[in-house]
DNA sequence: ACTGGTTTTGACAATCATTATCAATAAGCG
DNA sequence: CGCTTATTGATAATGATTGTCAAAACCAGT
């Protein structure tokens, strides 16, 4: 039998209020950071439930952190995140969404879900990288 | 100075004769299996180094792991995948490349680096989930 | 071919995210 | 309220990847 307890309300809580991205790392210390006690181990079993169940996307960053993020079918856009300073802007991608629609299409797939994100360098780390 | 060394061909090499993606340490195993006293580090350092210089691809493996593949087409591209079973088709990505460049270039970030995948149901996924 | 200056290698330690362990806790049912 | 059992959480374990640094290899110049 599947339990309600408030660490998972927390999890999906703390998720929603998230823009964007996050890894199981940053989402625990989030929550810490708002008083709660909720224990590592019990973020990574919750957001690994909630990307079970359907409730939770994720997906790999470039550096192997895995990132989960609310399953809002609505609002969607996307993000350009500075590699650096994590810096993150939202970005609209109406081409982006029709692109990736036809295309999963075109082999079959059903039910696409797409993870269009950009990293790269904000201007002010540019200047940083570049005056190394 | 960039050297030429027999370790760097041999990974390029094993990475040419394998089908599809393969993980640094299948590929270092798979050295070792034919007689090569390569070391692990340096097979890492030298899958880094093809990606970066756009000689091999790069992904993340549902669970973590970075594969790599000999990268046939110059150029960069994308990936269809199935939630379920993990089948990955390649696409083409001409128009979100330009798009992600523009978008980047915008926002003054520069470097941009793309994550741009598709998930999806493929088709035999589509079915099974169709009948439960 | 020999030598010098530098890059590269590789064994191993270090790191970091994630998962497993398992006793203690608490949810939900009657 | 009490019982059964899923869940929690501190910590150990795991496993991929990266850092370290002395030794070896590469390449250019002689």
């Amino acid at each position: 039998m599947k339990r309600n307890t408030w660490q998972r309300e927390a999890v999906r809580e703390a998720l929603d209020a998230t823009e964007g991205f996050i890894s199981a790392q940053a989402l625990h210390s989030t929550l810490h950071a708002t008083g709660s006690p909720i224990g590592l181990a019990t973020v990574y079993r919750a957001l690994g439930d909630l990307a079970t169940s359907g409730e939770a996307d994720s997906l790999q960053s470039p550096d192997g952190e895995s990132l989960y993020r609310a399953c809002t079918t609505t609002g969607h856009h996307h993000h350009l995140i500075c590699r650096n300073c994590g810096l993150t802007v939202e970005i609209a991608a109406d081409e982006v969404e029709a692109w990736a629609k036809r295309v999963a299409a075109r082999h079959g797939f059903t039910q696409a879900a797409h993870v269009v994100d950009v990293f790269g360098l904000c201007e002010n780390c540019t200047r940083l990288a570049a005056g190394e």
